[in-house]
DNA sequence: CACCCGTGGGA
DNA sequence: TTCCCAAGGGT
C-alpha cells in the first residue's frame, strides 16, 4: 500500500484536476441538495450521463421535493421514467420517498446506517449521497472507481463479482480524501468516463499517471478484468393489436416481472394465423425478444380479463409506454398509412 | 451468490 | 450483426 505522502500527493493530483477539468455543468451538481442527488444517482444507476441529463430535468421540475414524490399517481410517475429503463427504480424511489415522509418527518436521513435502509439505495448511492451531499469520508464503488482502482494497484478480482465490491471499498476508504470526499468520488468517476474509460484509455493523460502501476508495468490491457456476461434468452412472440373503433385492447403486465404493471398490446407465444403486418427485435438486458405484429378487428363481445381494457387512441399519451410496446404501435401506424 | 431487471450508443 | 458498454439494487 501507498505511504502517507504518496496518498497526500494522489489526492491532490485528482482534486487539482478535477478543479480544471471536472464536469462542473451536471445539473445535479448545481448544489448539494441531497433530494436532487438521490435522484441523478438513481437515474445514473447503468445508464449515462447524457441519457439522464434531459429526464432529471423533466423529473425535478414534475416533483420538486421529496413529498411531491412521496404522493405522486403511480402513472404519472412511470410516464416521468417512459423510455430510461429499469422501471423498479423510480418504484422504489418512491417507497424510499414514503419511508422519509414518515420515518424522517420528511426530512432527508444524513447518516448512512440510515440512508441504506430506504428502499432502491444500495452501497453504492448510499456512499454517493453520504460523501456528495453531507461531506462524509465513504465510499461510492461503481464500475468506474473498480476500473480505476484495479489499474492503479493491478488488481485482477473479476469486478462482474459482487464480493469484488468489498475489496475496493478498503482501499477507497483508505485513500479518499476525508476534506472533500464527495469531490474526490465524482472526480474518480469523471476521469473513469472518460480518460480511464473501458475502452481506448489514454493513461499518458491522466492526472494519476505517475500513481498507476498497470500503465508503469505496461499491464493496462490485463484491467480490470471481467468474466464475460451471458447472452439473452431469445423469446419469439406475437403482439396482437386489437381495434374496435378509436379504442385498442391493452393489458397489464403482471408485477414484479419484465415491463412489470406496463399496459401494453397483448403478447402472446401462439399468435393467431394470420399474417404479421410488421416485426422486430428487442434486447433485454437477459432476454431478446423477437416479435411479430398483428391487427385484428374486435370479435363479438367476449368478458374482458381484470387485468384487460379499452383504451382510446387519444388517452395514450397518459400512459407509459415501454420501447417494445413504442415498436409495436409504429409498426401498425405505419400499417395504416400503407393502406392509403 | 446467481439471476433478474431496460435502453441506447459505439466499435 | 453482434458484441460490449454505462454512476446498481432486489431477491
Amino acid at each position: 500500500m501507498w505511504s502517507d505522502e504518496t496518498i497526500v500527493a494522489f489526492r491532490k493530483a485528482l482534486l487539482d484536476w478535477y478543479d480544471a477539468k471536472g464536469r462542473d455543468h451536471l445539473p445535479w451538481r448545481m448544489n448539494q441538495d441531497p433530494y436532487r442527488i438521490w435522484v441523478s444517482e438513481i437515474m445514473l444507476q447503468q445508464t449515462q450521463v447524457n441519457t439522464v441529463i434531459p429526464y432529471f430535468n423533466r423529473f425535478v421540475m414534475l416533483f420538486p421535493s421529496i413529498r411531491d414524490l412521496a404522493e405522486a399517481d403511480e402513472e404519472v410517475l412511470l410516464k416521468a421514467w417512459e423510455g430510461l429503463g429499469y422501471y423498479s427504480r423510480v418504484r422504489n424511489m418512491q417507497v424510499a420517498a414514503q419511508q422519509v415522509m414518515t420515518d424522517y418527518d420528511g426530512v432527508f436521513p444524513s447518516d448512512p446506517a440510515e440512508i441504506i435502509k430506504l428502499k432502491g439505495i444500495g452501497p453504492y448511492t448510499c456512499g454517493a449521497i453520504s460523501s456528495m451531499a453531507f461531506g462524509l469520508p465513504e465510499p461510492a464503488v461503481d464500475g468506474n472507481v473498480m476500473r480505476v482502482f484495479s489499474r492503479l494497484f493491478e488488481i485482477g478480482d473479476d469486478i462482474a463479482k459482487p464480493a469484488t465490491r468489498k475489496l475496493f471499498e478498503l482501499l477507497v476508504r483508505i485513500v479518499i480524501d476525508p476534506d472533500r470526499p464527495g469531490d474526490f468520488n465524482q472526480a474518480i468517476m469523471d476521469l473513469g468516463s472518460d480518460i480511464c474509460g473501458p475502452v481506448n484509455p489514454r493513461p499518458e493523460e491522466s492526472p494519476l499517471r505517475e500513481f498507476n502501476a498497470a500503465y508503469k508495468n505496461g499491464t493496462m490491457h490485463l484491467y480490470p478484468f471481467k468474466s464475460k456476461a451471458k447472452k439473452p434468452v431469445v423469446m419469439d412472440l406475437h403482439g396482437v393489436v386489437v381495434r374496435r373503433g378509436n379504442a385498442y385492447l391493452m393489458e397489464k403486465r403482471p408485477s414484479g416481472g419484465l415491463l412489470g404493471d406496463f399496459w401494453t398490446f397483448p403478447l402472446v407465444e401462439e399468435g393467431p394465423e394470420d399474417e404479421p403486418i410488421g416485426s422486430f427485435t428487442h434486447v433485454f438486458s437477459h432476454r431478446k425478444w423477437r416479435v411479430q405484429v398483428h391487427v385484428q378487428e374486435a370479435d363479438s363481445k367476449r368478458e374482458l380479463a381484470d387485468n384487460m381494457k379499452w383504451v382510446l387512441e387519444e388517452d395514450f399519451p397518459e400512459y407509459a409506454f415501454a420501447v417494445p410496446q413504442q415498436k409495436m404501435w409504429e409498426i401498425v401506424k405505419k400499417h395504416e398509412r400503407k393502406l392509403f
